[in-house]
DNA sequence: TTCAATTAGTTTGTATACGAAAGGTATTAA
DNA sequence: TTAATACCTTTCGTATACAAACTAATTGAA
């Protein structure tokens, strides 16, 4: 390891950084960054997770998350709900006007991987993500 | 793409953040970043560089490294001095200190990498590497 | 030469990201 | 039944990251 050009460190600090500015750019116009359109992704498997349950599929951390829902609820994506069952748990539900752009914003994810991957092969695109895949 | 976890952009994502985690676990002690890090590996190789300099190699942001390189002074590792043909120019020089730990710390780089390569065979490492070069 | 365009660096504002701690709620154990 | 424990969310502090606006210094073109 003599550069950091070398360095796995660096390389996937560089590719993130493209993958997540290149995203960024693609939802600007619905005011949207990378990390709420991927929190609305969980919402529209499964509507109505909590904050921790979300946190725990995308691995991200609570503080980080309440900020992020934060911002989804003032800009009308989610509506927050408090469980009956459970005071502690505040439930997430996908509005009308985020149901009805889901088709857009899935597009536009789509676009950006389809962007991201053009370089490679249909062989070198799975092996790419079998390899991050198995970083963890 | 269906789920998040075939999205090549949350991968990334991913791979950086255990990456990241990682590094900035084997620093703490050192009382250093990753990014920190970084910025003192460009002046280890080129001592004297610029802001502008480091952000070329890093490809980063000048508001970001304004930052990144005030606390490096503060912590002693580094020194700002102003160049005397141009005086528009910050140029930053590593302290005593710095080059005395120098060799640790890339120690402490290389131990990360090797880590987290330590999944992959020898030729799925050079591959990764490429891959994630290509998509830049 | 002069003045517009460019460049270097900082500051401000917004948005991740995470550790630690705080505050409220629920469950378990003694 | 109370005490200890575990859980859910938010807040605070620190550190990236970048866009935009700003100052200061330099360069280039008329």
């Amino acid at each position: 390891m003599k550069t950091y050009d070398d360095c796995i460190i660096f390389l996937l600090a560089k590719a993130y950084q493209k993958a997540h500015g290149d995203f960024k750019k693609r939802l600007q116009s619905y005011g949207l960054t990378p990390i709420q359109h991927l929190t609305l992704e969980v919402l529209w498997q499964e509507n109505g997770l909590s904050a921790s349950d979300i946190g725990k599929k995308l691995v991200l951390d609570g503080a980080t998350l309440s900020g992020v829902l934060d911002r989804l609820a003032v800009g009308g994506w989610i509506l927050k709900e408090s469980d009956a069952e459970d005071k502690r748990v505040l439930r997430n539900f996908i509005t009308p006007k985020c149901k009805e752009l889901k088709p857009k914003l899935s597009e536009a994810r789509d676009l950006t991987n389809e962007d991201l991957l053009k370089p490679f092969s249909f062989e070198e695109k799975v092996l790419l993500k079998r390899l991050l895949r198995d970083m963890q």
